[in-house]
DNA sequence: TTGACTCAACATCCTTTGCTACAA
DNA sequence: TTGTAGGTTTCCATGTTGAGTCA
């Protein structure tokens, strides 16, 4: 009889029936076994399931979970669930930070009652995530990463973890949550989608698309996107009304020559060397030149100078200090792109800074201290983006940033969360004047 | 257990003028 | 004449994280 099988991140079909073409399926080159990656597993049950065929199914051996929950959904989160359950437990659910991402997944865990594997990006998330699964099931829940490795029904694992571990306990989930799941769409990262079994399949995310188009590999995976908030839809109900102001300033005359200077640079050998910078692609192109080509690494880092000239403007300072004087008793997160702003704002405006330096126990005191209010603002890099828990703020200040819209959704998220008076949350944008940093503002409101 | 270190991986990095050689 | 690809076989720099190692 025809038996499926999972082993080492594929499913081994022995004895496949000789008059039914199996989709997938290639010999394995050292045992001559017909195998399938193991994400494959869910669509060769449902051939042969569809055939009336009759087989031995060792992948599903699953013990089923007893679980319930006491969480409420909202509307919206119901709407989410049934929209993932509609598409046969396979989808993207695309929710902003703070509209209870976690509370979705968790009803679909009681739903599917099946051993799961939550996968989550940063140990700070596998921390909270294993926190809320005990509070919430109040069983043991087991952990890869952050030097553990327990395996449990439920079990938490960071995408590190997860793919080293995948091709050895694939077989042993039948359901797999992947929060922030764009980053799936890593190169090695959606290895780790292809090694695991688990027919159910969730994603969680505030930001589907990836601007190389790898979501398409996310849906592949995964499954696609099937339901979808924007900030702007909570914003009012379940989120705080928001509202962005953008700050222009201008280069000092030596930062303006030194901008000019290396911009024209850049320009100039974009001109002479037959490269057009339409896309990312054409972009890489320039960074390969550069490996060999002085020219080309000369314009590059021109192009780095120039972006550090508009990001680090000094005028910035100024507009900064007059932002921190008006907001005295609010409470501040300030972000830039590089780290040695952070600790010259730091200084000047003895702000604490959190970047990578910072230790877990520094950060963990700096975010605590946020939290219940000794500290007013804190001054970030891009730390604080995605994967931390941070403390509702009510101010931002992006004083400088890439073109990348995730990352502006994720700092705009950290104002969100809804204000007890009821107030508006307020982001600051400061932005140079003439220069690309005007056209990397657009970008990144999408 | 902790801390310091190394390493690998991931993400962003770009945006508007015009050459040359070859294919259709 | 007109249209279009060009470049190879990854990686200029910076920021960030997790895993692993070793003291």
């Amino acid at each position: 009889m025809t038996t499926l099988s999972f082993e080492d991140g594929t499913v081994r079909v022995d004895d496949p029936p000789p008059d039914l073409q199996l989709p997938f399926l290639e010999a394995d080159p050292r045992s001559g076994d017909a195998r399938a990656p193991a994400f494959r597993y869910a669509a060769l049950r449902d051939v042969l399931d569809g055939c009336d065929e009759v087989y031995d199914d060792r992948v599903r051996s699953w013990d089923p979970l007893d679980l319930s929950t006491t969480y409420e959904l909202r509307d919206y989160q119901r709407e989410a669930l049934d929209a993932w359950e509609r598409a046969d437990g396979r989808g993207v659910v695309e929710l902003p930070t703070g509209a209870g991402k976690t509370v979705v997944a968790i009803a679909a865990i009681v739903s599917r009652g099946l051993p799961t594997l939550v996968v989550v990006p940063t140990v700070d998330l596998l921390n909270q995530w294993r926190r809320e699964l005990e509070a919430e099931f109040a069983v043991e829940i087991g952990q890869f990463g952050g030097g553990q490795q327990t395996k449990r029904p439920i079990t938490v694992s960071t995408y590190d973890s997860a793919y080293l571990r995948a091709d050895d306990v694939g077989g042993d989930f039948g359901l797999v949550v992947f929060d922030e799941v764009h980053h799936l769409g890593g190169e090695g990262y959606r290895d780790i989608g292809r090694l695991l079994a688990a027919p159910a399949r969730l994603g969680l995310t505030a930001t589907f698309e990836r601007p190389d188009g790898a979501h398409e590999v996310v849906e592949a995976l995964v499954g696609p996107r099937v339901f979808s908030l924007a900030v702007d839809d909570l914003a009012g109900d379940h989120l705080a009304e928001y509202d962005i102001k953008r700050i222009e300033v201008s280069l000092s005359e030596a930062e303006r020559a030194a901008y000019d200077d290396a911009q024209e640079t850049f320009v100039d050998y974009l001109r002479t060397s037959n490269l057009d910078m339409r896309s990312g692609a054409d972009y890489r192109k320039l960074v390969m030149r550069s490996g060999n080509d002085p020219r080309a690494r000369e314009a590059l880092l021109a192009k780095q100078r120039a972006r550090r000239v508009m990001m680090n403007a000094d005028a910035k300072l100024d507009a900064l200090e007059s932002i921190l004087a008006r907001h005295r008793d609010d409470r501040v997160i300030v972000f830039t792109a590089h780290t040695d702003l952070v600790y010259r704002l730091s200084e000047r405006f003895l702000l604490p800074a959190i970047t990578n330096e910072t230790g877990t126990s520094e950060r963990r005191e700096i975010l605590d201290r946020f939290r219940e209010g000794s500290y007013s603002r804190v001054v970030t890099a891009n730390v604080l983006d995605e994967g931390v828990d941070v403390p509702d703020a009510n101010v931002a200040v992006v004083l400088s940033g890439s073109g990348s819209e995730r990352e502006f959704t994720q700092r705009l998220g950290r104002i969100l969360r809804p204000k007890s008076d009821g107030g508006r949350a307020l982001l600051y944008e400061l932005v140079t004047r003439e220069t690309t940093e005007e056209d990397v503002a657009e970008r990144r409101r999408g």
